[in-house]
RNA sequence: GGUGGAUUCGUCUAACGGUUAGGACGGAAGAUUCUCAAUCUUCAAAUAGGAGUUCGAUUCUCCUAUCCACUACCA
């Protein structure tokens, strides 16, 4: 077989925000086809007008832009779906609703050609009989042996066939399962697996209600005339398997039918079962890639909104069920088109651990410039009402005004960025930064503040007092310490009630660090406040 | 229930049929600094069970168990 240009398609269904199993089979799709040098499409799979959810289509399109993954077909540069056919995207429209008229030759073709054939029951009539034999402790299913007691075209007479047809809608075209033939498949990352059709039912390829097609047929038809080289999609799907390779050779297709690679699924952080909304909502982690609101108002939270890096978010969600082989797990998204491959696809079911989620975030923080994350942090610190001037390149803190230079956060961040998984916990850890202590930790007080530190602390004082304004970070460690060990005083209770004091508690970054930044004023300020809210008898 | 899939530390995972079964997250201990983090060092932690094939099985086969998916005129 001559070598195609490798051509892969995501298929959601909008029907609400898209899971991060979702992305990973986006991501997996669209890793693979770059490496191939292929092409990646977005197709949105519509055709069910019960299910469908406003604005879910422009939810996945952002989430995938989102994530850097960016379609070659389906969507333009704006992020919307292309609706017509072009030079460029033949293959239009990518949405199976606008695609409604192409349908009902295949279904038709099959019919003809004695691979399927027209139903009549109704869905209530089915509901009985299921029901029925659920009494009988089996199960009702609609196969070979039973479409011939059925409502079809198969059992009734051909003028009957063609009034219902004329004057009914409620009729649907299903595909005539193969009696007892084993369909041998093969799939890139199950390997081979082989099924008897007789444990297979007559799936409904075509509904007249809506005039709309069921996944099954829009699927291969679709994947066909979008000439789909390897379809990628969640383990769900391979129990159809079998269905589809049939559908295949019904239609005479097997020479162009696609690849099969089915992902294993995500699975919750503990207990059993996939990864759920519910889990997200427990737990206290976002199972989207991005916030969404649905039509009750009901918050759904997203890893964008909850500050996670996209690189984060993606280079997690790669490592989720496959892996390098190699003990590298920081990979870029360049790093992993070259790298990925379906063969280290994990086969079974990848139970989701959000504390290793949170690890990559603050791998990829730490990868961040000081520039870049004083500017992350700088709409936080809007919010808290400070202020910070963003030209301002060198140090300078206004705590009367809460306006601070630039240059004052830059460095701030690049003090505190180990210490966080977020941007977001930046405030808590040096929120002292910017508003000086409104009281001090009882428990530290206790431990440090006495007659004895306090006259410490009032020569220190005076010590700082006569500082120079030059003086660096070192200099000044070396101004402080020194002072203290001259005078024979315990490092760590001097240090310590100073920390009491500039931070409220006994925690926080290194004195000659915050003596540094807040200024010699704003020290001096804060060791007076703390000795007259804290009277020593 | 039926059909299919899966099974290595708590979790993600590595290991041409021959390794002291490796790494990462998380956990514990220690070191370190003026505290808290961070960092560094160390430790604990796994081949689901049973048969078979083989000189030798995490790896191949079968059985059992458990888990997952599917079993719609949903995708």
């Amino acid at each position: 077989m001559t070598e195609r240009k490798r051509r892969v398609r995501f298929a959601p269904s909008p029907t609400g925000p898209l899971h991060m199993g979702g992305v990973r089979t986006a991501l997996y799709n669209y890793l693979y086809a770059k490496q191939a040098g292929g092409d990646f499409i977005l197709r949105i799979e519509d055709t069910d007008s019960q299910r469908f959810v406003p604005g879910a289509e422009k939810y996945i399109i952002e989430s995938l832009k989102w994530c850097g993954i960016y379609p070659d077909e389906g969507v333009d540069a704006e992020g919307n779906v292309i609706e017509t056919p072009s030079e460029r995207h033949p293959h239009a429209p990518y949405r199976q609703s606008q695609r409604k008229p192409i349908y009902r030759a295949y279904a038709e073709q099959l019919i003809e050609n004695g691979y399927a054939y027209y139903a009549f029951d109704s869905a209530e009539e089915l509901d009985a009989k299921r029901k029925e034999a659920e009494a009988n402790k089996s199960t009702f299913t609609y196969n070979y042996i039973t479409r011939m007691e059925l409502k079809n075209s198969l059992t009734l007479p051909a003028e009957e066939v063609e009034n219902l047809l004329k004057t009914t809608n409620n009729w649907t075209v299903r595909f005539k399962n193969p009696e007892n033939r084993v369909v041998e498949m093969d799939d890139l990352i199950r390997g081979h697996i082989e099924i008897n059709t007789n444990t297979l039912d007559d799936k409904v390829l075509w509904k007249a209600a809506d005039q709309l097609p069921t996944y099954h047929l829009a699927n291969i038809v679709d994947d066909h005339l979008m000439e789909i080289t390897e379809v990628i999609r969640g383990e769900e799907w391979l129990p159809s398997l079998p269905l589809h390779y049939l559908l295949y050779e019904a239609f005479g297709w097997q020479e162009s039918q696609p690849r099969f690679a089915h992902l294993s699924l995500l699975l919750k952080p503990d207990g059993k079962g996939k990864l759920s909304k519910r889990d997200g909502d427990r737990l206290g982690f976002p199972v989207f890639p991005l916030k969404w609101v649905n039509a009750e108002g009901e918050v759904s939270r997203g890893y964008r909104e909850d500050g996670y890096y996209p690189e984060a978010f993606v280079n997690m969600l790669a490592l989720l069920g496959w892996n390098p082989g190699t003990e590298q797990e920081l990979f870029t998204l360049d790093e992993l088109i070259e790298v990925f491959s379906l063969e280290r696809v994990i086969k079974s079911g990848a139970r989701f651990n959000p504390d290793k989620a949170k690890w990559f975030n603050q791998e990829y923080l730490r990868k961040q410039t000081n520039s870049q994350l004083a500017e992350q942090f700088s709409s936080i610190l809007e919010e808290k009402g400070v202020t910070v001037e963003s030209n301002e390149k060198g140090i300078r803190a206004d705590f009367e005004g809460k306006n601070f230079s630039f240059g004052y956060v830059e460095s701030l961040c690049g003090l505190i960025k180990e210490r966080a998984h977020f941007v977001a916990d930046f405030w808590d850890i040096c929120s002292y930064f910017f508003i000086a202590p409104a009281s001090y930790a009882e428990k530290d007080v206790k431990k440090f503040w006495n007659a004895e530190t306090k006259a410490i602390i009032e020569k220190m004082y005076s010590h700082i007092e006569a500082m120079d304004h030059q003086m660096q970070v070192p200099q000044i460690e070396e101004y402080l310490t020194g002072y203290v060990k001259e005078n024979e005083w315990k490092m760590g209770a001097v240090m310590n009630t100073l920390r009491l004091f500039f931070v409220g508690e006994a925690k926080g970054l290194g004195i000659a660090d915050i003596v540094y930044l807040i200024g010699q004023k704003e020290t001096l300020g804060r060791i007076s406040a703390a000795i007259e809210a804290l009277p020593v008898e």
